[in-house]
DNA sequence: GCGACAG
DNA sequence: ATCTTGTCGC
């Protein structure tokens, strides 16, 4: 077989994108299936400059939550934003800077949904598959599904159901701040999920490998941007 | 047909 | 996500 089919799965159409989503939820594990106790977590986020997509990936120590190590990897933006689809646009920036890590990660804390998804493969979903590793989703909206307001303290939590089906938990991370939406992403069960959102959090409202992986990426973005560079990633490289 | 719509 | 100033609260 040609390689190129196999490794640029994000070169597709948007039906063709929507037809891979339903194949690969399939795959999806929403059991508990990760190294106990996790020792290292990595949290992954994307932005955007000059044309470019900035992948970042941060890893901690459990539970004390010091840095071990961050990486940044830049890809062209090449899949257009549409909703339901953004893992098409950021997962290979996102891939190709988890590559790059020196350390593997036992869990990752992913920007956005997990199975919380109209096919059930949001972006924490489909790179935990793609990855073979446990991921959690932690989006700071939804994407479909309903809930109701938490109650205003920290850890309490509310269902988000879609479809007569639970998806996710709307959890509250920090008082007097908006609910974050944690849901499976791949290898964990919600439970799990939300446990582990909440021992990563440090005061803001979202987790902190979530918010260093944010920064990071933002950082990468804009100081390359305003260095009058436009980098230009190899379109070679595979994630 | 109309509105909603992760980042 | 990104474009953008000041402002309210802990």
């Amino acid at each position: 077989m040609s390689d190129g089919s196999v490794t640029e799965w994000w070169r597709v159409s948007v039906a063709e994108a929507m037809e891979l989503q339903r194949r690969l939820a399939q795959q999806v594990c929403q059991e508990l299936r990760v190294p106990v106790p996790i020792t290292i977590v990595a949290g992954i986020d994307a932005a955007y400059g000059g044309g470019n997509i900035y992948g970042a990936a941060v890893a901690l120590w459990m539970p004390s939550l010091e840095v071990i190590e961050s990486a940044v990897a830049v890809r062209p933006e090449e899949f257009p934003y549409v909703p339901g689809l953004l893992s098409f646009r950021e997962a290979p920036a996102i891939l190709m800077a988890l590559r790059s890590l020196h350390v593997r990660p036992d869990i990752l804390l992913c920007d956005g949904q997990g199975i919380a998804h109209p096919r059930r493969l949001g972006i924490a979903s489909h790179i935990g598959v793609l990855a073979n590793i446990p991921t959690v989703g932690c989006a700071k909206s939804l994407l479909c599904g309903t809930t109701e307001e938490p109650p205003n303290a920290f850890g309490a939590t509310a269902p988000v159901w879609d479809q007569e089906e639970l998806v996710a938990m709307a959890v509250r991370t920090r008082r007097n701040a908006k609910p974050v939406y944690v849901s499976v992403g791949h290898r964990v069960d919600l439970p799990f999920a939300v446990d582990l959102v909440l021992r990563c959090c440090r005061g803001s409202r979202l987790p902190e490998p979530v918010r260093l992986a944010d920064s990071l990426s933002k950082h990468a973005a804009r100081s390359a941007t305003m260095d009058g560079v436009t980098p230009s990633p190899a379109t070679d490289k595979t994630p």
